[in-house]
DNA sequence: CGCTATGTTGAGGGAGATCAAAGACTGTGG
DNA sequence: CCACAGTCTTTGATCTCCCTCAACATAGCG
């Protein structure tokens, strides 16, 4: 089979963000086993065969896409980070997520065929957008690839109730320890330091994500830093004690991002063997 | 195919309740169209054919599945209704979502095996467990079978994100306008009144859901009574002018429960044809 | 360098929690 | 049928965590 052109319904035109150069191959691709092209590819052993997916570059702060429009496609970070963010109809936000490279997002739309978020661009940022209905396709051929896409959601949803249990049962503090820990142990699946990390977004996004204002974001890192647990200059972040303040704030983190890890990914690829 | 016997793996066995009668028939349901193993059987033109689905009873108090435990099938809802929570190391509880008949529940569980949640009866209960290895397969065969698998899945996720953004930016009274605006628009998806029905659940179990607590749930309740909103009877309640409710409270509830219709059964059915 | 967005810290107020106690409903057993 | 216990619901009084408003510091950027 040969591979397809990238379809143009998959090209958001909403921004002037450039789609960077389409064919480049995934195996070139430093996501390599973390992302679901790369996976899918390595199964056909070719660029982009029966699937579709089209690069895109966001800039810090330009939109993946927004609330309202027609779902496509779900899109793998590539590098970079970015928040999505819910609405009120009076203006009031919500950040629902931040999502870091090798994560997966957008499955909210599924079910409506529309976003339901506003996804944004923390900084600059790479994602691969995988069409919905193509992997769909594949995944009646491949049922491994249709377990990881269950596999994905399933993920999703067991964060999204965790989020829930954080803005609905914790303390202010408990909350902020808690993304702390989860960006500590998401950068140490990229292969970071869990220790010592940026973080890529405003206290302001923090503060929406845990149901807080930024205000009270502020303090209780200054507060963390006058207690010795972590110090804290602007973005930058570092544990002075990790597992002691896992241990102080040890309401377990019970759930992964939504990432396809190495192991995934080459299930993937013994489906054709 | 011959009807394949009801696996033991199906059957949970902490609770002394009794798992109904075996083998009854689909279509003697009065579920009908809103229910997964309905659609399945009519499907097949029979009772049980490559699904395997068991019934269960709970009575109200009584545990369907715990956290921790294995995840092994999804589950509709046939009757009665139920709640799934969960739980901090330190006892803290929050309630996730509330499940009405014709909705399915139990997702959280594909991504890492084990239940997340706790899910128990708020009332006598009656729901079909759905084998989820089983369901897998047959999506495969059957795309619109999994096209709906992952519409639930998505509607659920949709749901969860909602729950965050009312948990995150609203005030005590606009969640509990949205959770009883959600309640009547089920009430009415299942054919029944939507300006008059029975809570199923204690101010506790609202509160939790909401992230405040019952005394917070008591008193909004009596203000929405003394401003001639609705009339409340403990778990009675009656609107007395929804729209002009929906108006003060208009954030809008856009999502769907999770459950089946009608014409997601059809087109069920309508795959073999 | 000035300008703007973002981060930090303080003072005061308010929404909702906590504590307490009384009232209502439910089931049980006599 | 009633009395009783237990749970759930309601209402009040007080407290507190976090919000709001405000001022200032800092960082990023043309």
């Amino acid at each position: 089979m040969q591979p397809l052109p990238i379809t143009r319904s998959l090209e958001h035109t909403h921004s002037a963000a450039a789609v960077s150069t389409l064919g480049t191959a995934c195996c070139s691709c430093q996501l390599s086993l973390a992302c679901v092209p790369c996976g899918l590819s390595r199964i056909n052993q070719q660029p982009h065969p029966v699937m579709l997916f089209s690069r895109h570059r966001r800039l810090a702060g330009e939109i993946l896409y927004r609330k309202g429009e027609p779902f496509h496609a779900v899109h793998a970070v590539r590098s970079g980070a970015l928040k999505s963010a819910m609405t009120l109809a009076d203006g009031r936000t919500q950040v629902a997520g931040f999502h870091m490279p090798g994560e997966v997002l957008g499955f909210d739309g599924v079910a409506s065929g529309r976003h339901q978020c506003t996804v944004t661009a923390l900084e600059d940022t790479q994602t691969c957008a995988v069409a919905y209905e193509p992997l769909l396709a594949l995944a009646t051929r491949l049922p491994l690839v249709q377990r990881d896409l269950h596999r994905l959601m399933s993920l999703e949803l067991a964060r999204a109730q965790w989020q829930m249990l954080l803005l609905g049962s914790m303390s202010a503090a408990e909350r902020l320890a808690a993304l702390l820990l989860d960006l500590s142990r998401r950068a140490a699946a990229r292969g970071h330091s869990p220790t010592e990390f940026n973080l890529r977004m405003s206290r302001c996004d923090i503060g929406s994500y845990l149901g807080v204002t930024a205000e009270t974001v502020c303090r209780l890192l200054s507060g963390f830093k006058a207690s010795n647990l972590l110090e804290v200059d602007t973005r930058r972040v570092r544990f002075l004690d990790l597992p002691a303040f896992a241990r102080i704030y040890s309401a377990t983190v019970n759930w992964r991002p939504s990432r396809l890890h190495g192991e995934a990914s080459a299930r993937w690829g013994q489906a054709l063997e």
